[in-house]
DNA sequence: TGCCTATTGTTAAAATCTTGACATAGTTTT
DNA sequence: AAAACTATGTCAAGATTTTAACAATAGGCA
């Protein structure tokens, strides 16, 4: 049985990736813990245990491969697959993320967007046209969705993430401002805005005294 | 001298804040560690904890009131104060952003939107009118702007937040997918929802296993 | 009023996470 | 081909965070 890795470790796993892929794009072959802990501002040390957890990815007296490393990260990450990605909720923030996945993130790809507005019907979001929530049980039935990203009101999040799993979709990336808690069988990432404003708001309060 | 208080902590402020606001629109006056931990899905000993580093905020035999705590968690955040909010990067991202905090947020008031596409300028997003970018100097140091957000591409980030902070703002919450360090005296919240995306694929691809 | 109960604030133990140290193995140089 | 060097993987120590335990104190009730 694999050992379980804590979640500070896979936090900063995708931080690890977009360091590598940086030094990727600059044509940089390879790279020791103690030159990437530099760039990084984290110690060498923790580096070198984060990788080691998944297996032996460096050669000693050499580094690290970039391209490879780069490669097992996102293999551990998950993100040298596709996944199907819908959204749910076709407001401003709903139209953002559509976009931004759309645009910043290979791996990840925007198969439909979703409202319960009937005036939005058919409207046209860059290449995606919005649906009626009602018609998510049949277009998940035809089409292999992975994750639901909710961009909705919180008093709608509970009863759409329910409905969503009960579908057979069971990843929510959620950006309501709500716990989803108490739901069984589904994967949940929370994107809670307003706490990392608070906590900026914190962060000011203490930087000014 | 306080002594300072970890990042774990702070952390999970804001979801204490957010789980007393909805005691209290529910008219619950008054609350028990152990019934919060139940409610939150924590441990009793570390709201107790948690709290203790600000303070004597319960009641032994009695608990916590929740209108008090709310108010005193808010302090501490520095919520019940305005900070003044500007947008830099009018995309969809930067009107979702400016959108949510107007209705979201109490506490923190939006009152200027930029870009750098001429073509943007002066339309309006709902009640703000996009500004260029050079028109920035002059309206930091007409308005007191406490806050800017990021949300434009990652190769202006760094370049913008420099000019930020030599105008005087000095707190920055960066949806840029690039870290904002060696930036002296500033404080940086960083939303990167790639990573945030990336966490949950991870997650997704454990929870096949 | 005084006893009993509930629940905090706080201390100490346990668990987890991070850092430092170094033997070992592979690379580079001569 | 051997010597010198580099940098990993790993172990153990140190630091931090979380949980458990409980004495002390305030509230509720008789």
């Amino acid at each position: 049985m694999d050992k379980q890795i804590s979640q500070a470790v896979i936090r900063r796993l995708p931080r690890y990736y977009r360091y590598l892929g940086e030094l990727l794009d600059d044509g940089v072959e390879r790279i020791s813990s103690n030159d990437l802990s530099k760039r990084m501002h984290v110690t060498a040390s923790q580096i070198r245990q984060d990788l080691n957890n998944f297996g032996g990815f460096g050669q000693q007296g050499y580094g690290y491969n970039v391209a490879y490393l780069h490669d097992e990260i996102g293999n551990i990450l998950g993100v040298n697959d596709t996944h199907n990605v819908i959204v749910i909720g076709a407001g401003n923030l709903g139209q953002a993320i559509a976009g931004y996945v759309k645009f910043e993130r290979v791996g990840f790809k925007i198969i439909g967007l979703f409202d319960v507005n009937p005036e939005l019907k058919g409207k046209m979001v860059r290449d995606l046209p919005v649906q009626m929530l009602d018609e998510l049980p049949e277009f998940v039935k035809n089409n292999n969705v992975e994750i639901a990203a909710l961009t909705l009101p919180k008093q709608n999040a509970k009863s759409t993430a329910l409905k969503l799993v009960s579908l057979g979709v069971h990843a929510i990336w959620n950006f309501a401002h709500v716990d989803l808690d108490d739901i069984p069988d589904v994967v949940i990432e929370n994107v809670h805005l307003s706490d990392s404003l608070m906590q900026l708001s914190y962060n000011i309060t203490q930087h000014k005294k």
